[in-house]
DNA sequence: ATAGCTTTTGTGGAAATCCACAAAAGCTCG
DNA sequence: CGAGCTTTTGTGGATTTCCACAAAAGCTAT
């Protein structure tokens, strides 16, 4: 005898129904943790279930405990209830929770919080037969939300390509098709190691969907790019937030599913909705200049820090057009070429290093004086001024300029 | 009674003449100290008037020696032959020296060297009459002369406008208006105090013409600018001499004709002569930044070393249009504003002075140790590492640019 | 092979930098 | 006004840089 064979008009129905049956707090989340519906009854509620409920969520440090301890993976790996005891830290009381499956895709959770007695074996069985039971409630809100997401996918680009040109259009659509519209934003994209299967398709909807460093309101995934609008909540701190956000979504990535991303970038941030082009044409300019110099810019993400590099494609042109020929450049090369000397190498290590003479010793494994008696050579050779900044950075600029043509 | 009533078919033979009369070699100049021409009787010649007999002009150190001896300046104020006593540095015996005037220009000299006896008054008498009767002789040439600048000038300023194409049309054109082809050129730029008038324009081209640092087989005049190809004889250390001349070239205006040139810049030196006009666009580039950056570009005359100044019209284009703002920099100029400190000054300052706190300290008079401390703020508040060649490369032009927007 | 060059490495001392710590002065805001 | 902050200046010591000089090693061309 099913006590699910009833007909439910809403989630929340259903939860209470399990509750009552239970005789116990009972919540609904979604694949990502999104609060789907809970039981209204008087019993204890613990912290964790409070802040859920308050948020519409699970609260990230809730769900990172909770992958900590294996709990997560061992709810997606099957379709057996899970005791969860006790994490004070966290405000989590004694749980019980279970997956909810559709095929071979989990929908959503079911937690119901274990009172004082210990669950029997009947009561386990209600909780598995009410996961089965709601399977086809959660899909109802997955279809009405697939339709939408494909409209969305269409502005995204839209915005991507600078489709638009008056923000008052941008908003409307927001509104119409329900998609936050946030004070401040830039565009990120993430490079993965390989096209991105359908599976980690999930696995990233579900962390971007989880995290609370900051809002997502848009994303796409394109071949073996994850391109994505953050929302910082504030201005001031808005790039560390999505430097951070952006470390840490790279490394559980890796350590939740070992989906390895190369690389991230983003660009700047903006107010107005009209610079999402812009914002995406810097994260790819951010990519573009660290594949070209995957070393200097190893630990750069954003378009701010780019530095120089922010202008190398504008200089790359004239370059190409052949002006900027650097005289002293070339006298380098040549005498190297002559001499079988490292001038060139010497002097862009040099630079690399800030004009730090230990260091760039120790990176090229000399003797400082040599590195001292090179350095003398080189302004003789090349006719430049060392301690002359302007001269400095056009030398500097023009070396990085020619790597750049090798890429 | 004149002796010199006769006709003469070239200014040879009256050269010829006039030594004759006197019993000593006779030589005959143009305005420019070019030689015109000279007796070829058997008398003892020194060994300035064989050097300038054999290069065809007078060698600039014998020129610049009689300057500073106040010889030429005498011989320009009036028509009075002039004694120059020997000067054996420069291998220049005894002299007499007369100037030949039309109106009121001095079109050339007649130079005599004043043999064992010291001249008698009847002599002086005959170098009177004979620098009369050169007027007319010298006039024709400078005649012809004049028409054929006319079409240099055209010719000239298609070159500098980019008119031609092909380097053959351009060699076919020197050639037929008889203007030498040089291996390597560079185009340069001088900026005078004020309007060219036509007495400074003599004075320009009697310097240009009598110089052999290198050669100008080209120039012109425009406003308040004079306009010159320049080719330096070596392409080695082509730019070396190209500044050496320059450098003198403002000096001897100043010092010999009072005329105040404000600045001069040159472009790079190229081979093919298409690249005239591009050569002088560089010049022009120098110019516009060393008005933008008067302090930081004092001393650089050439395209060469104008360091990142280059590109700074090209960044500056597409900074008006609205990219590369700067995070950092808008913080720090926000906290300069609401704090009342010089963030950006010091920091503007660290950098003009190449990273060297010393020198940085006295500049903005301050201790060495308040400057590490505003460079500390500096780093926090503007999120900037300063160890960072890229990122501060960033922020220099950055503020540099600032700066020329203010221009 | 050797003379004459460049290049590397070493030594030592003066000067500059870096850093930590602290006193004093200046500014802001309740 | 005065507490609490930022900013400036000072002191002292470890470290680094800068320079001059010299020895040694490497290269090149006669």
């Amino acid at each position: 005898m099913n006590p699910f064979a009833t007909h439910f008009d809403s989630l929340e129905e259903f939860a209470d129904h399990v509750s009552e049956l239970l005789q116990c707090p009972i919540t609904i989340e979604d694949a990502n943790h999104r609060l789907i519906a809970y039981s209204g009854h008087e019993h204890y509620t613990d912290p964790a279930r409070t802040a859920t409920i308050i948020h519409r969520r699970v609260p990230e440090r809730v769900i990172n405990s909770l992958w900590r301890e294996g709990v997560i993976p061992k709810l997606l790996q099957s379709e057996q209830p899970v005791r969860v005891a006790q994490i004070s830290e966290i405000g989590l009381g004694n749980r019980i929770a279970i997956s909810i499956w559709k095929n071979k895709e989990a929908l959503g959770f079911i937690w119901a919080i274990e009172m004082d007695e210990p669950w029997t074996e009947q009561q386990f069985d209600v909780l598995k037969q009410a996961a089965k039971a709601a399977k086809n409630l959660l899909l109802q809100a997955q279809i009405r939300k697939h339709k939408k997401e494909e409209r969305i996918q269409e502005f995204f680009w839209k915005l991507l390509t600078g489709h638009f040109s008056s923000p008052h259009d941008i908003v409307e659509q927001c509104n119409e098709l329900n998609v936050h519209v946030y004070p401040f934003f830039a565009v990120g994209i993430f490079q993965f190691q390989q096209h991105i299967q359908t599976q980690v398709e999930r696995q990233i909807d579900y962390l971007l969907k989880t995290t609370q460093q900051l809002a997502v309101p848009l994303y796409t995934i394109d071949h073996q790019r994850l391109i994505v609008v953050v929302a910082p909540s504030s201005n001031v701190y808005g790039e560390a937030h999505i430097e951070r956000f952006f470390r840490s979504f790279m490394a559980q990535m890796k350590e939740r599913f070992r989906v390895d991303i190369v690389m991230g970038a983003f660009g700047n941030v903006y107010e107005c909705y009209t610079n999402i082009a812009k914002s995406y044409e810097e994260a790819q300019t951010v990519l573009k200049m660290k594949r070209a110099f995957p070393h200097q810019l190893a630990d750069v993400q954003s378009y701010q820090h780019l530095g120089m590099y922010q202008f190398f494609d504008l200089l790359f042109e004239k370059k190409r057009h052949g002006d900027f020929h650097n005289a002293a450049l070339n006298k380098l090369k040549q005498y190297d070429a002559q001499h079988h000397t490292n001038l060139v190498e010497t002097i862009e290590t040099y630079l690399d290093y800030d004009s730090n003479v230990n260091e760039t010793a120790k990176a090229l494994n000399i003797h400082p004086n040599t590195l001292a008696y090179r350095l003398k050579r080189i302004s003789e050779i090349g006719h430049i001024d060392l301690s002359n900044m302007s001269e400095k950075v056009k030398l500097y600029v023009d070396m990085k300029l020619d790597k750049y043509r090798a890429t």
